[in-house]
DNA sequence: AGAAAAACGAACAAAAACGAACAAATATTT
DNA sequence: AAATATTTGTTCGTTTTTGTTCGTTTTTCT
């Protein structure tokens, strides 16, 4: 059999079943327990499931919520992959910025892990997704923006201002060809310039739907 | 069985039945009785059960704070026939307050019918119900509470002092027998004086099961 | 109130799961 | 065909979890 067919195998039983233990997966695939241990090891690098003593579990801890507005896509995608991928940037006790961007959205998930760290984020959502998993967080306030659920303005600018990160991970509408972030808003773009200027590491979420389009 | 299979067995055994005994959780769950009582220390350090002598039962002493889902459920009906009645102090083009009580948060509803308004909220539910309702909507921001999902701090209250109100909605946890308003912490008391200090109009939503409850 | 029963926590030993290292088997490249 | 790389299974020491056995505390029954 095939790495990638057992792979598969494993995370549909996990999906039919939501665990499953190493030694049963072992009897069922016949492999030996270490490689399903390294299956697994494998498989939570990549985002697919959760290792816990014993076996794993599918889609993160089952007693902690999930974030509405993560829990609707497909786990794996571009965005869970590239939250990934930035989380190695994070450390304990690390003060980030967040801007409101659905891929930042995805950044919920591996912050999860961390201890005693501070997100100050301009995302309604993303505020609520970070508390839900008791992450301690900081909303910037300001006007709503109906479309995408984000606060800009001078509040929100304000808040920003007074405050100093490690960390900013922030997104863009588009990337054109010569490397230029663009977006819709003057005030989306406002805000994400304050968030760099008060930043000292500046990550950029972007996969490549994002590549050759030009905005504002 | 995994342990966090067990964990969860325990919760839903829980939720369905509000108590369980140790002695039938190890039976029921195969399990020896030291086990389940690990399981059940770890539990409730989660927040997730509370102890008693025997076995456990879920939500907690009635007591102690109850989380902020199980509280918007409860008394649903009050809360939206006081939202109506509060709803009738309302007019076109109002400035208002909204506080990050789950009382405050049934006001969405008649807001809805109401054109041109703006509303500030120290509520992050609240901001997002009110933003999906297509109404206009300013964030205090701030530091967020974990447990009732609302901001407090000096952000939030520089943004209440910037601005001036028509009218202010707010609720409180307890009205003692002579009339004063209590609340579990000195943020969410300082904010609310904020708003009463800078709103014309002063609303309190208040149903029958705060009297007679103190607290700080 | 006092005795019996049940539940408890702590300590300890058995069992299960783990990771790491190594060797065998299998694929892939040259 | 030989060399190399990858994957897999085995072994072993370590860690985690679990069940058992105490003495102690709490509850219940008389």
């Amino acid at each position: 059999m095939l790495i990638i067919d057992r792979h598969q195998q494993i995370l549909e039983i996990l999906k039919r079943e939501r665990s499953a233990g190493v030694t049963r997966l072992a009897r069922e695939l016949f492999a030996s327990e270490p490689t399903i241990r390294r299956d697994l090891a494998y498989l939570e690098e990549q985002g697919y499931l959760k290792r816990v003593y014993g076996g794993a579990v599918i889609g993160g801890a089952p007693d902690r919520e999930i974030p509405y507005n993560v829990r609707a896509e497909e786990q794996g995608d571009a965005k869970t992959i590239i939250a990934r991928k930035a989380a190695k940037y994070l450390h304990k006790g690390a003060v980030i910025f967040l801007d409101g961007s659905s891929t930042a959205a995805h950044m919920v998930e591996p912050l999860k892990e961390l201890e005693d760290i501070l997100v100050v984020t301009s995302g309604a959502k993303t505020a609520l997704a970070l508390a839900e998993n008791g992450i301690r967080v900081i909303s910037t306030g300001g006007q709503m923006i109906t479309r995408s659920f984000t606060y800009v303005g001078s509040h929100a600018e304000a808040c920003i201002r007074s405050m100093r990160a490690d960390l900013v991970f922030f997104s863009c509408r588009g990337l054109s060809d010569d490397g230029e972030m663009t977006d819709i808003s003057i005030e989306e773009i406002n805000l994400r310039r304050t968030m760099l200027e008060r930043a000292h590491t500046k990550i950029l979420l972007c996969d490549s739907s994002k590549f050759g389009k030009q905005y504002m």
